[in-house]
DNA sequence: GGAAATCCATGTATAGTTGCAAGTGTTGTA
DNA sequence: TACAACACTTGCAACTATACATGGATTTCC
């Protein structure tokens, strides 16, 4: 039981850590994009193009709001509406090539950080680290990536 | 460098694991404050009473905004001012009981889950978690902690 | 003691988010 | 074909964040 808690007061702690990656590797985006907007970003790059209506309920946001927000995105050109080929009442949006290149300049970066980090290990301490990380992740892994769009990461 | 590749994938995963903890952990402090007004907050908390200006500063903001948004986070009784017993020119901003609670609470929640996650494993799992974890905390414990408050965590 | 500096609050302005309600166009159905 | 349901947009309205410039009070320094 001493070791649980042990383990996971090393977790806050690294839980910061990545959290200062995290926000590091975000920070150059929210120079051009709100919060809200990358949000919408990161959902379409990992879904693909979606109807208004979805992405407004991927985001438990409202109709209207998110209706205002798209256009704000769209004129920013980070993404783009398209009639969609099934319906002619429903709207598509779709990641432009610059709101692709967005998230994924967000996610390298996050990823050299935490490769420069894990340089300064040893091979072995890495190897470790690698299959206790693992460990962790398959432990997490009941809990939905879904609640990340509160911070939109 | 396979093993280091390997550990930063591990390590993103984890990251988005840990982010999703920290999401949830947040959202419900999210319903009452705003996340700009979180981050003062959780500011405040590490810190104790700090100065008007010196806070500002430490949130990278303007000193008019951050009046204003100080008289949001007073009137919803997270945050109180008072004059500094230094100089009368200077105010002070403390935490509230609620103000307080609130940031206490996200953290015990964040702690939580973690303990949730980490008791799915074995004992042994737990330690080498743990070991693992500390590992990454000391090399990543270079990287400045105070970008955390782009997301206000 | 008076000028300069400091600290904070206010005036003013812009932009973004949010949500309810109403409107427009499209599709499905009786 | 007419009516209902659906998908999205717009009208309105309130709130928040942000920042530049200005003003008021206090302290510091010459």
């Amino acid at each position: 039981m001493r070791n649980t808690v042990s383990a996971a007061d090393a977790t806050l702690l690294v839980s910061r850590a990545l959290l200062g990656v995290v926000a590091r590797s975000v920070s150059s985006a929210l120079e051009v994009v709100t919060l809200p907007q990358f949000r919408v970003l990161v959902v379409l790059s990992g879904s693909g193009p979606m109807r208004m209506g979805a992405l407004a309920d991927h985001l438990h946001a409202n109709q209207s709001t998110f209706s205002r927000s798209m256009d704000r995105i769209v004129a920013g050109g980070w993404a783009s509406r398209s009639t969609s080929p099934d319906s002619r009442r429903e709207v598509l949006i779709s990641l432009t090539d610059s709101g692709r290149a967005l998230v994924d300049e967000v996610t390298e970066r996050r990823h050299r950080e935490i490769s420069t980090i894990l340089e300064r290990l040893t091979p072995t301490e890495q190897d470790s680290v690698r299959a206790a990380l693992e460990l962790f992740a398959i432990a997490a892994d009941e809990y939905s990536v879904e609640e990340l769009l509160v911070l939109g990461i």
